[in-house]
DNA sequence: GCTGGCTATCTCCTGTGCCGATGACAGGCG
DNA sequence: CGCCTGTCATCGGCACAGGAGATAGCCAGC
């Protein structure tokens, strides 16, 4: 059983035809019918039904398709480890939150960026659901996600314990003060945020309901939003002190089972682990450790 | 790059030279060389070191060795999957503890064997240690073996509780009395028996230190050396009762904590997983949780 | 210095596998 | 109903990948 032929296979599979995977390929229709159909006789079972407009997996081809994935992802991972001489290089691509990329990342990409020159480094930024399917889908080595995450590939490892807070206009003085007012919005990063399902539940809890979402872009219009009166945020308190200190919005805090999350650092179990990410996961859990790391709690006491 | 390749590699690496490669894979030299000469290339690192007795490995063809085992593995379960339609059928290799196999096995064989007619069962007996390596070396699809293990490789799942007890010679009443016997012998079936340690810190505990061993091969001439007063033995009491109902031994309990051992069927997670397999451990579980099958339990009450 | 075992390299040759063209077949449409 | 289009199967031609065998070179041990 050939890898190429696999490759072929799972191309025909993805597109439902041999025409268009022999064009995907860059080769002829010939071509691929005769590799699939050396499979087929390797194998001993159809792995397609044919019909006028393309081909369908039969159930042989669809127990043999998970295993020209993984055929393919293990040759390509045996390509990076022997290419991997140890010293990180190379690329490294890695996706946050835009909450954890704001308030943890920085000094770490910066002391990372300067220890190891030779990788060329890349952050991608979404939301926990997003990213664990990026991780699985090998879009990116790891991620900082919202915990807890309970998947059978996945790998994860506590970095940070996050401090979340309520973010409402300057003159909002107690959190119960909300429920009177009824033009109130929940204003979040994107729609799948991790936090505002948790917002939704304190404030269900505290007698607000059926709020109106908005949604914005980036952590400073979303605080901008919140200072203006327009809204209420939920995000960590870090991302939130400079703000509260320059008196534009007022920090309400909640207790401690509705404020703490850790923040995970997820990977592929089966995946290859490239030193670069090795050494990006040394540097990451040195700042996770070492008390200065930790701005957001410095700033509220 | 070919999974021939990749299997031309590992026969090299693992026999330390390419005629001898040759000589495994039925071709000839020249044809290993330039397989190998090609991976390089592709690779862009070169493999092995070549000396004048034989090669041996680069540090980046250590580093690819592991993938070129699991690529043929890969190939090997894709082969299986694809052959498997759902209906359990060929071989299926399992492993036991001999105890597990004589106290549980033989109903489920039994009653596996009538309903899966198309499986040809082979059972391989071991210790827990040598058990585990047949599992990881796929010897075995799976193995009942003494918990608990913990292994990142292996799945393991509790099927079987025992009870185990020491048996001695009918005449000795109690367990104090072993103390002043200094001709006593310890009596394990095999020298890397999971109970043996277990046996030994029981003994210790009450004061009875530095015995020797012997080694049986049949849990029966186990019992026979208990009951001739040469030694004494911990076997799950389930195999033990027969003979005390004879007469022939006398059967000692122990406290909880030292008596109760978890029997884990155990496999690998990373392997494919037959229908035979699945069928089989539909099978094990319903015997297992059915009271009847707890013949150990029934009898000592 | 000879010998034996090893790898590298060359040549020859077979058979694999690519290409392009053609055929067969089904569905959509006028 | 017949044409057209898109699909997969098949065949012949051809290049070349890759196997076999022979030879050369290298090193260690005797």
């Amino acid at each position: 059983m050939d890898a190429t032929d696999l490759r072929v296979f799972e191309a025909v599979a993805r597109l439902g035809g041999m025409n268009r995977a022999a064009s995907e390929l860059n080769t002829v229709q010939s071509n691929v019918t005769a590799r699939v159909r050396r499979l087929e006789d390797q194998l001993g079972e159809a792995l397609f039904e044919r019909h006028s407009r393309g081909v369908r997996l039969t159930a042989a081809g669809e127990r043999l398709l998970p295993y020209a994935l993984r055929v393919d992802h293990l040759l390509e991972d045996a390509r990076r480890a022997v290419a991997d001489d140890g010293r990180p290089r190379g690329a490294l691509t890695l996706g946050s939150l835009e909450t954890t990329a704001a308030l943890r990342l920085s000094p770490i990409l910066t002391a990372y960026a300067a220890a190891e020159p030779a990788v060329d480094l890349v952050l991608r930024t979404g939301t926990t659901e997003e990213l664990i399917e990026s991780v699985l889908a090998r879009r990116v080595e790891g991620a900082f996600v919202c915990g807890p995450v309970e998947h059978p590939a996945l790998d994860g490892e506590v970095l940070f314990r996050e401090e979340l807070a309520l973010a409402t206009a300057p003159a909002v003085r107690t959190l119960d003060e909300l429920a009177g007012r009824g033009d109130l919005k929940i204003v979040v990063l994107r729609a799948g945020c991790s936090y505002r399902q948790r917002l939704e539940a304190v404030l269900a809890q505290r007698g607000v309901v059926g709020l109106r979402q908005l949604e914005f872009g980036t952590i400073e219009s979303l605080i901008g939003c919140a200072a203006a009166g327009l809204g209420v945020t939920l995000l960590p308190r870090g991302i939130l002190e400079p703000a509260r200190r320059a008196g534009r919005i007022a920090v309400h805090s909640l207790p401690a089972e509705d404020a703490l999350v850790d923040t995970l650092f997820i990977r592929r179990r089966d995946a290859f682990r490239s030193s670069a990410l090795a050494a990006f996961l040394e540097v990451a859990r040195g700042a996770a450790s070492e008390p200065a790391g930790a701005v957001g709690y410095l700033y509220h006491r």
